[in-house]
DNA sequence: CGAGTAATGTTGGGTATACCAACATTGGAT
DNA sequence: ATCCAATGTTGGTATACCCAACATTACTCG
C-alpha cells in the first residue's frame, strides 16, 4: 500500500487507470482479508454465487458465467469439493461433463461469504454519500458492459 | 476475461467490488498490452515516472512514492537499469543508499509510455461523456485518498 | 455411416502484482 | 557507546489471469 504521506508522481495521480487500480487494490486487499478469515478466495465466491444462481452447472458453464479459465475452475472445483462445499458428479446425458453441484454446506458458507463482502462495500464506499454510490456504480456499470461487449 | 454472451451471477454484477474489479482488470489488461509492446510493465512505469517528476531518489524512497515493495523495487530497477533507462550509483552521502537516475533514454522511454497511457485513457473511459468522466475521476480521487489515509 | 470438427475436463506451464520475513550494513539518537 | 531505525537485497508466498496441449466424448454433414 501507498505509505501515508508519500508524494504520488501527478503523472499517476491524475490518470483514470491508477486511480481504478488504486481502488481497485484497496477493494482487492479487502475482499482477500476477508474472505481468507472465512477460509475462501475470490474464485471460491464466484464459484458458489454461481451455482446458488443458476443451479448445478458443468465447469465450462461456470467459467463462462465467473470469467474463470478452465483450468482454473478445476483447481477451485477441487478445493472446494474437498470442502463439501460442493459435489461433482459425471453427467449421464454428456459423459464429457461434469456436474457441479452446491451443498447444503456451501449454501452456508455462501451465506457467510455474502455477509463479508457487503461489510466490505461499506469500507469500500465509506466515504460516499447514498446518491454518490449510486452514481458511482452507474458509471461503472457503463464501463463494465461497455467493455464486456467490445472486449 | 468474461465471455461476451455469459450471465453473470447478480451478486457479482451489482457489487461495486466486482464492478471495480472488473473495470481495473479490463484496465490493467490494456495497460499490460500497451506496456509490453513497448517492452515495459507497470512497475517500470511508476519508477521513471516518480524519478521524472521528483529527481534522483533512493530505492527507498522510490518505493514509498510509487507504492511498490522495497524488494520488488530492487528487481526493477534491475531491469531499467539493464537497459539503461536509469543509473545505480552508492550515496557518497549514505552509504547504505544507492541513488537511481534517470537517463536520457530512459526520459525518452517514459515519454514513449506517456502516450501509451494517454491512448489507454481514452480506449478506457471512451463511452463516458467529459462530465462523466470529470465525476468519475473526481469520485475515484475521493475513494482513493481516503483509503490512502485510514488504510 | 464415417470423417472431421468442436466441446470438455485436465495437466502443466507462465506472468504480473503484491506482500512478508530475514539479513548485513550503515546512520542516527540518546 | 549502545541501541534502534533505515536501506538494499535475497528468497519466498499468494492471487488472479491466461495459454497450450491432450484424451475423451459429442456433434455435424457429406
Amino acid at each position: 500500500m501507498m505509505t501515508a504521506d508519500a508524494q504520488t508522481p501527478a503523472r499517476l495521480r491524475h490518470a483514470a487507470s491508477w486511480l481504478i487500480n488504486q481502488v481497485s487494490a484497496h477493494s482487492h486487499r479487502l475482499v482477500a482479508e476477508g474472505f481468507a478469515a472465512a477460509g475462501a478466495r475470490g474464485y471460491h465466491f464466484r464459484l458458489l454465487a454461481a451455482l446458488d444462481e443458476y443451479g448445478p452447472s458443468s465447469q465450462a458453464d461456470l467459467g463462462r458465467r465467473t470469467g474463470i479459465d478452465r483450468s482454473d475452475v478445476v483447481a477451485a472445483v477441487n478445493e472446494l469439493a474437498a470442502k463439501n462445499l460442493v459435489e461433482r458428479s459425471p453427467d449421464p446425458s454428456d459423459r464429457r461433463r461434469n456436474v457441479i453441484t452446491l451443498t447444503p454446506d456451501g449454501s452456508r458458507h455462501l451465506r457467510e461469504l455474502d455477509k463479508v463482502l457487503a461489510g466490505i462495500q461499506d469500507d469500500l464506499l465509506g466515504p460516499l454519500t447514498e446518491d454518490e454510490r449510486t452514481q458511482l456504480t452507474a458509471l461503472l456499470t457503463r464501463l463494465a458492459d461497455h467493455h464486456r461487449r467490445a472486449g
